[in-house]
DNA sequence: GATGAATGAGGGTTCATTCAT
DNA sequence: TATGAATGAACCCTCATTCAT
């Protein structure tokens, strides 16, 4: 299936190989980006490719496999289009960061809508891919305001966060993208220091006063020409 | 299929059929509680109600349908149960229709995992039946701070707020429930002040203010002259 | 089911069943004439007759037995209709016979087209009730013509007859009835004047040229002014 | 399922998959023409062709297809047996062709019964291959006599004349076909020169009288100057 | 006689996967 | 590697009939 890595360089069946997996790959993203797993057959997704739907057992390992590896190849794109540089204080640097996803969501409705923000739960492996991907987001939120992303408070306001960032962006989407960006991000950063606000009050610290201090000019002090 | 409804009592006959949708509704229930809607079958159903397999269509309307049945039953006995008295200032009224929330969902933890928190949203009617279901939650919800749930300004932050607070319970279940009932209810109050403070920096009004006010105390102690 | 005859008069609770029965096989022919035998449930033939369907099977004897006897019944109104009398050369008869048959069909068109023209061969005891059916009414036109229906020669001509008969009428329903039901009345005639003269030709004997005789004028004699 | 048709000469396993598609149709003939379709079961088909039942949705499009292709593959083959040549006199053609349609109905006695003069009409595209397969039969007929098969005084009577070349074959058949060939033929003949006369009473055209005059010797000996 | 809940066999179809070519 | 024919398990649903009330 996949070719052993040596040090020549690949054949030219090698390398149609990994077109055909390319394509396949490419096929199963918009499918399952348009409809729900259970309707999407792997004659769909065949189709789609131009290739015989037999190959997609032999290039990934059935439906499912390639299910799953839709999700994390959409992940990979998606954090890569929200890496925000490391310059600046943390709030500036959480902005960029929040934008540049909902940018990549906006420029991929029909993904985000099934592949990102809500998933077919279906397959245990998918699943799995999709904590990773969640990890991982948080843990990128952490390092910026100085926090250890394994915090146990943390644990339940940060996937609390997760969630409402995720389910404003699809009412968000689905409701015809009425509020700008900046909106979304704005509530999004109130909804993140509220979920630090709730683990600092679940178990203080002084890493989560610190992060708290950090938010503060967002949620809104009257006087606060901030913004 | 359902007797009419008349002044007359209901004979025998007719409440054995009663019982008998009683029973595939509970079957139901069990069966999609514990496994995704996909891999259940209508045989499993039938044999845990212990009647024959065709008495699904000829009660309900067919899988999905008692699906859709199925998850407004839950939905039923979930309101009921965070039903909370009218009585006390708001924040009280909040803690308590909370904490009846979340014990039920501790009670019926497998029902919460794939039929309250989690949904098979495969079939439109149940996903339909999803959406009321927050909808009337959430109202509840406006009712107690004085809002009106139709505020547009309300929207997004109040179904992030629902979400983060079907998350941290589904983490909170799933993790094998390490923090007091209480907890979650402060995290979500947390979650609720924010998205209310969300909504009145996205469009400020009288009543959104008030709301603010009513909800400080919690999230922040008197003490902190932090905010 | 049918209660003993005896010389009482017959219950209420009789009299209702026999109702009953009635409104079965109204409903019966309604639905069959409409939509082809496997199309019809039982439960439809209850719905329209407004009783349980569990009577379907109590009066009649299932749901073939049913059809049975609608086509039977249909086939007896038919006959009923074409009842010509008696008087006048046999031609004048049959042709009276045949116009009563057609506007018998004109005014049943549904039941026409699906239960008199062209039936549900599906079950056994309608293909009887067909062929006895139109053994009867070949045996009516042979004795207007003082022929032997079961003289042999007879059957193949017959038959081919009786169904360009049914074929013409039902192409004749089914585009509009654009000609006259006299225009219908004389191709039926030409076809039984072939009929006969085809019976003629295979075994001649005296009652068939004479029968041939009796249907001369029709078939164009250039000067016959006779029509 | 098809190949696309290429100038490539097939490959051998194109040509085996054309084989197993043959195999489902021989055997959904042989089926069909025992047993009314109702009571044929696409496994019955699969059996008997020796294949997996899913291949019949894969050659075909479901069972109603599969039902309609095989109607008319039987006429296919009778309009190849009945194919008569050109030469000769119009009367000594028809003869040829009555013929060869008598013959192949006798050889396929099954199929004659149950896929050529009686048929299913459950499925809407069967229904309209008899109706195709049926005119051009007739259609071949005027083409021999020098009629315009669209002539719409045509139309009842040829429909009718065709109805009674099926059943009085369908009664040969079924009665143990004592009746030669010869016979039949002669008596179609003579339907077939009633239809023609019947379409010249409804509305005379000099065609038509051409075609009376051509049929003529053989409905009347010419001996008789009766007609 | 009337009801309609209950039964359960049976059907056609879909579809992921396999494998010979 | 690529093809797509072949497999066959599994599913949901329909519906005529039965029978306790």
């Amino acid at each position: 299936m996949t070719p052993p890595v040596t040090g020549k360089p690949p054949t030219r069946r090698q390398l149609a190989a990994q077109e055909t997996r390319r394509k396949l790959l490419q096929a199963a993203m918009e499918n399952f980006a348009r409809r729900p797993y259970a309707e999407v057959t792997v004659a769909d997704i065949a189709r789609t490719a131009g290739v015989a739907h037999g190959l997609l057992s032999h290039h990934f390992n059935g439906k499912e496999s390639l299910y799953a590896e839709t999700v994390r190849e959409i992940d990979r794109r998606l954090r890569a289009a929200c890496e925000a540089g490391p310059g600046g204080p943390p709030l500036e640097q959480l902005r960029r960061h929040f934008t540049g996803h909902l940018r990549f969501l906006a420029e991929h409705e029909d993904a985000a809508q099934n592949l990102i923000l809500r998933r077919a739960e279906t397959t245990d492996v998918a699943a799995e891919a999709f904590e990773a991907s969640r990890r991982e987001g948080l843990r990128g939120i952490c390092r910026m305001l100085g926090l250890d992303a394994d915090e146990p408070a943390l644990r339940l306001p940060l996937r609390g966060f997760a969630a409402a960032c995720d389910e404003t962006a699809l009412t968000w989407l689905r409701s015809g993208r009425h509020h700008p960006i900046e909106a979304l991000v704005d509530i999004w950063i109130t909804f993140l220091s509220a979920a630090i606000r709730a683990a600092r009050d679940l178990a203080p610290t002084p890493a989560l006063h610190e992060a708290c201090e950090k938010l503060q000019p967002v949620s809104s002090p009257p006087a606060s020409p901030a913004r």
